[in-house]
DNA sequence: TTTTATATACGAATAACTTCGTACAAATAT
DNA sequence: ATATTTGTACGAAGTTATTCGTATATAAAA
């Protein structure tokens, strides 16, 4: 099961995220919105995707209904695990720095984190 | 200046930035251990790398002697800010909890975190 | 000195990904 | 009914990245 998406499948997986189920049309209106390029590209690109197991779609009406098999989360760990063992060397620590000292998150943000890191004092 | 390494110039890059300076030797017999791949693969990469400026050469020597310009701190930041974009949205708090929920920090580590928050405090 | 090993340069084959054109079927508009 | 629009399928061209073979020069070994 080696599913891993290219770029482009990425770009697509994030409109299906936001929408849910969706149309080639809806992807791809919403993707040319950011991007130039043609809608056969779009459907081939979402074909190459429900072969692939990323996707999954609807084929009982003439215009197929597309939902992301490949979940967010599931991105998310892939990616993380990706940078961390590539420009990291595997230190969460770093990372993590590296995220709040460049990306300035907000009073709401470091609320959240500092209450996520009460968790690992109590045990 | 478009300068931004694929997948195979960054295996050469983690080396580089190990080993601080390399003959294509070097870095061919370490990319070795992990992965098969011909010698004049690895020099034809570093050659392309030297091109877009990704490192830089002394040629001096009949031998070459590497090292990186693209420093690792640039490639964790470039990391970050794509998959902030591509997969948390945009949020910080996100990207850092995942990390810390997925990843299990050590309680050092936990602990740099931590006295790292404090400065969002003092202002 | 002659062979062998090691180095760079570079063209070209291969592979992976992306883009597009065309064919054709079904739905909609005229 | 006929023309136009909108949909899928699919082959193939275009692009980018990767891999490798061969030529050639220099250094080291025999």
């Amino acid at each position: 099961m080696e599913l891993k998406p290219t770029e482009s499948e990425l770009e697509i997986l994030q409109i299906l995220w936001k929408m849910g189920k969706a149309t080639v049309r809806d992807v791809h209106e919403e993707l040319a919105k950011t991007k130039a390029a043609g809608y056969t590209t779009t459907l081939k690109l979402m074909q190459i995707m429900d072969e692939k197991g990323l996707v999954e779609r609807d084929t009982t009406s003439r215009t197929h209904i597309y939902k992301a098999l490949y979940s967010q989360e599931k991105a998310q760990t892939s990616a993380l695990n990706k940078i961390l063992s590539t420009v990291f060397e595997g230190s969460t620590s770093d990372l993590v720095i590296q995220a709040l000292g460049h990306h300035k998150a907000s009073k709401d943000e470091i609320d959240a984190i500092k209450s996520y890191l009460e968790k690992f004092d109590k045990h």
